[in-house]
DNA sequence: CGGATCATTGAAGTCCCTCAAGTCCTGTGG
DNA sequence: CCACAGGACTTGAGGGACTTCAATGATCCG
């Protein structure tokens, strides 16, 4: 029933690193089954201690942090190939929470095995290290844009940042993709306010910039965007999956 | 000259995982060794790829980033026991700079050693990737914090933030620490411009939560900060020193 | 057909930004 | 010893980007 590791279509996929056949067979020794759970379904909850590990196979997620006003932060968007639980894995409590958006197919790993992974596979625990250090970088990125960029450019800049990860999964076709996501994702993801973050994508609208509406997002110049987004660097690394 | 693992000081602040007398032994061998850098000096740089990373042992830096139009956001303040170069570590590059805010002693590791950590000694790898989910959770924060707080809860909860952390280690005395940064430091942390920080310390100056003023910070009622900074878990977890 | 969710648009208000000026302090050089 | 420049901090005033409030459509669904 469940995709052996060595059949796994993800792995094919530009943004991620090649993985001998000998790694991929330890890692089947890993996987402990899947799990498809449906849209709106918390997977994980902040401050609770997950006995599993997740990549994300298909469909795609929210990372989100609930303050004690109510007020809601989203952290990042969950595309497939992502790693969910490390936090739990490592320091033995989230920090946040993860909430699926589009009805979900995981691939499950048992957390007590975690160890065997540092002990056994150093080189499967650099990539998990590698993982954290790229969500660090994005992190950053975000701090940035919330903090110093105006409406316009953090929207860009999230659709840009969207749009590029998207086309290394192969999710853009005729310059268009899937993004079930609603305003008020992206306006909890940016700070602002959902009114105003309407208005700015009905302005990225005019300027043909992007268009978003229905759950498809299309972009006819990247480049363009970019640009407004005050992005340099176009190209995410290549990701080793776990 | 060089101040031995074995004895380094900041092993045995509250803050720090201790360490096995192997653990510590192991450490030893990579210490290639110290660096005194002026204040003002620039450690690492986004971009580069450095052969070299540090442990702060002794005084305060500053995490940052540049944007595209010239503007700052300040990611981190930089405490003793803070390792630096993760990033260009794993990733190959750094996606930030540090800076030294005072004088600055660091501990220098090599980084063409960095492998056998993984290949050899499973335990500091787990610690490695332990730093990096805490940096990632310590940025999930300040996301959500300049996101979401007000002015008042923002400069609130990074005061109580420093001041836990210099508590951890030590630095408090009398509810008072050195705090050697310039306003805009917090302003560019905070995505807030200088001339509202000013006023903002000023009002919780006024309001008795926190002084400021010549490189000192002072709380008289951290549990009253943290209120208004809206911060519920006070307790930063006991971290490893690498 | 009501109820719910999401997108959209107008209007009013506010938090924060920018501009501007002035103080205090330190270091430097005539 | 004083003049002057530079850096950090402070304070007032005006403006703007974004928020909040409010109302309307559109779509979906039991």
């Amino acid at each position: 029933m469940t995709t052996k590791c060595e059949n796994c279509a993800l792995r094919r996929k530009d943004t991620f690193e090649s993985m001998s056949a000998e790694e991929i067979k330890f890692m089947e020794r890993f996987k402990v089954g899947e799990m498809v759970v449906e849209a709106g379904t918390t997977i994980l909850m902040e401050g609770s201690n997950s006995p599993q590990l997740f990549t994300v196979l298909h469909g795609m997620a929210l990372r989100y942090k609930i303050l004690l006003n109510g007020k809601r932060q989203v952290l990042n968007l969950i595309f497939p190939g992502d790693f969910l639980g490390l936090q739990a894995g490592i320091m033995g409590e989230m920090s946040h929470s993860v909430e699926a958006t589009t009805k979900l197919t995981l691939c499950v790993f048992d957390r007590s095995e975690f160890w065997s992974f540092f002990k056994e596979r150093p080189d499967r625990a650099f990539s998990l290290t590698w993982l954290a250090a790229l969500d660090e970088h994005f992190m950053g990125e975000a701090v940035s844009t919330v903090g110093q960029r105006t409406a316009v450019q953090a929207v860009s800049w999230a659709l840009v940042r969207v749009f590029l990860r998207a086309q290394g999964l192969g999710l853009v076709k005729n310059g268009a993709m899937r993004f079930p996501f609603v305003q008020q994702d992206l306006a909890d993801a940016l700070g602002l306010s959902l009114v105003h973050t309407n208005k700015t994508l009905a302005s990225l609208r005019k300027r043909q910039l992007a268009h978003w509406s229905d759950g498809t997002l299309r972009v006819p110049d990247l480049e363009a965007l970019s640009q407004v987004a005050m992005l340099e660097d176009m190209s995410p690394p290549k990701r080793p999956i776990m």
